[in-house]
DNA sequence: TTGATATATTGACAAACATCAATATATCAA
DNA sequence: TTGATATATTGATGTTTGTCAATATATCAA
């Protein structure tokens, strides 16, 4: 049986569904072009706080665009937002990024 | 005008379009849950000699799905495949692997 | 050569996604 | 309150994605 000869015996899944679906869900919201810029200007920024009207500006996507991409890497828990007055400062959640780096180790 | 009052002057973009669509395939390619597994399947065996037909069991999805995951990890470079016989060998890009892993610092 | 097996490709389809215009909500300033 | 502005939501649309059945290709063994 060429079955037996390939598969190993048993080699256990390496995590539940949940936290697969979870994890993949960090990834994905890095998974895109405007996201990946969103996340490093917001990374980089020294001072940390930034309003989406910037980015509108610069990565050239309509207003609501550039809010449903945030809102995706909200959810996926890689960046906080605190509104204060109309604008929202927005920064790294620097304890989900870890754990993203420990996952690649 | 409260364009002035908001936006920073000027912020550079954080890298060419290029890059981030590079690096954005990359994220993608770990932004579904069977993807994510088969990378850590294969990350995690310690003979790094696998084969396509103990994934087809393992994560209940059918040869060409699996086929078709396969080819989108190895389109981002994030493991390599060896044909030896009959069979595939799959192991991670070590290299591809600490470039992310750069980027997340 | 013939049969069995490992993997890839094609074609199809439903679900998810990126995008924008229009509109709504919230906050500040006058 | 009224006007301006920052952000969110809704609805629509074209594109991409995940999936499988069917088929093709490649390799090994008898």
């Amino acid at each position: 049986m060429a079955i037996a000869a390939c598969c190993s015996p048993e080699s256990t899944t390496p995590f539940t569904d949940g936290d697969a679906a979870t994890l993949a869900k960090v990834f994905a919201a890095l998974g895109d072009p405007i996201r990946l810029k969103l996340f490093t200007l917001i990374a980089r920024d020294p001072s940390q706080e930034v309003c989406a009207c910037s980015f509108v500006g610069e990565l050239q996507r309509s207003q609501p665009t550039i809010s449903h991409h945030l809102k995706i890497l909200r959810e996926a828990e890689l960046i906080t937002g605190t509104k204060r007055g109309t604008w929202i400062w927005y920064s790294v959640n620097t304890q989900a990024l870890s754990e993203v780096r420990e996952f690649l180790s």
